[in-house]
DNA sequence: ACAACGTACAACCATTTGGTTGTACGTTAC
DNA sequence: GTAACGTACAACCAAATGGTTGTACGTTGT
């Protein structure tokens, strides 16, 4: 079963709202070399415990990384496939980017035997 | 002369944030495709022409798009180059994850001459 | 048993965000 | 000239964000 578009659109929300922080970039950083327990996270910033554990959390719900629970503690690991499905999307907009470049090209083409105008998109 | 470590971070934010809105997507997508107006943009969206306005602000503050002003209209242009950069940033990513995988065939290698368990699991 | 550790979450707070309306100002059309 | 158009920006508002502290609860080590 696909997915509709809204719920793409809120996939997207969620991955670049995630990643829209330069905390939680660096912690996907680090968990996409190794796995990494939470408190292990959190000693490397300037910020509480919870904040950092939230910030897990965002990442968490994005998709970008998966938590697996081994005794007490949380071990974050990042998700690379998730990360290359935010870059499919980077890439899908440069597609309209050439795109427009075609549409050009036929102007350009068009031109040279009708030479009229084109209508407008 | 390099750009500092917190400038790209503050470009990346921008980037991201700028992104991670449904609506600034659609737009940015829009003006890849092809040069429009704000005001032309703004007739595609449910919502007040300075909403609009605001949108194309945040996106041209965070350099994925380009304002040329023709008599009274400012007509907004996306940059592809900045799209790639976004790509590339990501692209680190996934390397970050390539490098654990080749850590652990070091870890393989050396288990094939030295015989011993891994310490974990 | 119990103290310390690791995690999760609620409540709270200041700031930012995404929307609104209103105003101002240059440009175009009549 | 003046009315309509396109843009920009300020002021305002509700909701979300990124931080805090405090509390609760399972796990580990002594």
């Amino acid at each position: 079963m696909t997915e509709t578009d809204s719920e793409q659109e809120a996939r997207a929300d969620a991955w670049f709202h995630a990643l829209a922080d330069r905390t939680r970039r660096d912690i996907l950083r680090r968990v996409l070399a190794g796995e990494h327990s939470v408190s292990a996270l959190a000693q490397s910033y300037d910020m509480s415990f919870a904040a950092v554990q939230k910030h897990v959390a965002v990442l968490e719900r994005a998709g970008l990384l998966t938590k697996r629970r081994q005794g007490r503690e949380a071990l974050a690991s990042g998700d690379v496939e998730a990360v290359r499905s935010v870059g499919v999307m980077l890439t899908e907009l440069e597609a309209l980017w050439r795109g427009r470049i075609s549409r050009m090209d036929e102007l350009l083409a068009a031109d040279t035997h009708t030479s009229t105008t084109t209508e407008k998109d």
